[in-house]
DNA sequence: CTGTTCCTCTCAAACTGAGG
DNA sequence: CCTCAGTTTGAGAGGAACAG
């Protein structure tokens, strides 16, 4: 039911008037109020004792959901039969929650996008209140780093990717102590556990580049440099090849055999730790091996550190080696 | 029966927003 | 800017309930 903001104001006066209980509301007072009120918000002079009696029926009724409890006494005195009642207080009905949740997860993917300043406050504050007016209790954790630093400059970015703009890039990596200076040409913008990363073209590396966002100091237009096009790789394949976003762009993909025990296989069965997982062997004791074909990186590394004894790289031989040595280096740690 | 109050229904004018 | 469709609003007719 599509409501304008002038019905609006009239529903929520009434309501508030009504509230008022030490004085008597007839439906002419409630006219007056009404009139008053549009006239602050709205600059509008004169509404009609038909329009009132109409916003009463809408209040009363279905179609806003509202039930409100409105009767009228001695005739001529309106009045909420429940003391209690407000339409501000009614909980959101649960098709309500389900159609702003979704809109809120849109939202927040467009979130970096916006230029409008404090807007993850706003939108963390209204998510909150409807989690608040739900339950009491928040029962859904959406992964989300709202805070995240370098989000300001994902809307800048993604400028200049499509315009094809040079670009300079102010940069401090994590094991650096001083800042690097990048003259790159943009090609994609990817999102990875939560953090975003810049896939680029530095003439001087003569490579591709993988950059966090989160580690920019500043980005902006390279007046003096000239773009060059993407020729290097296609995006969707670039990325479809790998797990997470760092790469060197002449490593080739290889094939990764895993043992995995039967402890965890039906999770890693359920959700592949890549598009390319395949069942190859379904072991008596429950365990299962599975094959990837993935470009060997830390992100894949760090993924199967994640499921420790669970997991046991078989082929090939480095990465089982680096994995290996991860293990060993953990455990000599924790020995007293 | 009459008058009053509340409510519903209908119609037309005014307004609004999308699209050309 | 104009047109057009859809929505909102105001006005009026009339019915139901009830008191006097």
């Amino acid at each position: 039911m599509p409501l304008n903001r002038n019905t609006l104001i009239r529903i929520r006066t009434i309501d508030t008037c009504l509230h008022r209980r030490q004085r008597l509301w007839t439906l002419e007072d409630l006219r007056q109020a009404c009139e008053d009120a549009l006239y602050d918000y709205e600059g509008i002079s004169s509404i009609s004792t038909r329009t009132i009696q109409r916003d009463i029926e809408l209040m009363r009724g279905d179609k806003l959901g509202y039930y409100a409890p409105i009767v009228v006494k001695d005739k001529k005195y309106y009045t909420y039969e429940d003391p209690n009642f407000s339409i501000t207080q009614l909980p959101l009905t649960k098709q309500d929650l389900a159609e702003l949740s979704s809109a809120m997860d849109i939202i927040k993917h467009y979130n970096g996008f916006q230029s409008m300043a404090g807007q993850e406050d706003i939108l963390a504050r209204m998510q909150d209140q409807i989690q608040t007016q739900e339950s009491h209790q928040q029962v859904i954790f959406i992964e989300t780093n709202a805070r995240l630093k370098g989000l300001n400059f994902l809307s800048n970015l993604y400028d200049h990717i499509v315009k094809k703009n040079p670009i300079v890039v102010d940069y401090r990596s994590f094991n650096s102590k001083r800042n690097n200076r990048f003259y790159l040409s943009p090609y994609l913008l990817k999102e990875f556990n939560n953090r975003w990363f810049l896939l680029a073209y530095s003439k001087k590396m003569n490579d591709i580049q993988t950059i966090a966002l989160d580690r920019m100091l500043a980005v902006s237009k390279d007046e003096k440099g000239t773009y060059v096009e993407n020729t290097f790789f296609d995006p969707s394949i670039y990325l479809d090849e790998m797990v997470g976003v760092t790469r060197d762009i002449h490593s080739q993909k290889e094939v990764v055999t895993l043992w995995v025990d039967a402890d965890q296989a039906p999770y890693v069965l359920t959700k592949p730790m890549h598009s390319s997982q395949r069942l190859v062997q379904e072991n008596e004791d429950g365990s299962i091996i599975l094959s990837l074909e993935v470009i060997l990186n830390l992100e894949l590394e760090r993924l199967i550190l994640g499921y420790g004894c669970h997991i046991e790289v078989k082929t090939p031989r480095l990465l089982r080696h680096r994995i290996a040595q991860a293990i060993l280096l953990a455990a000599t740690r924790y020995q007293m």
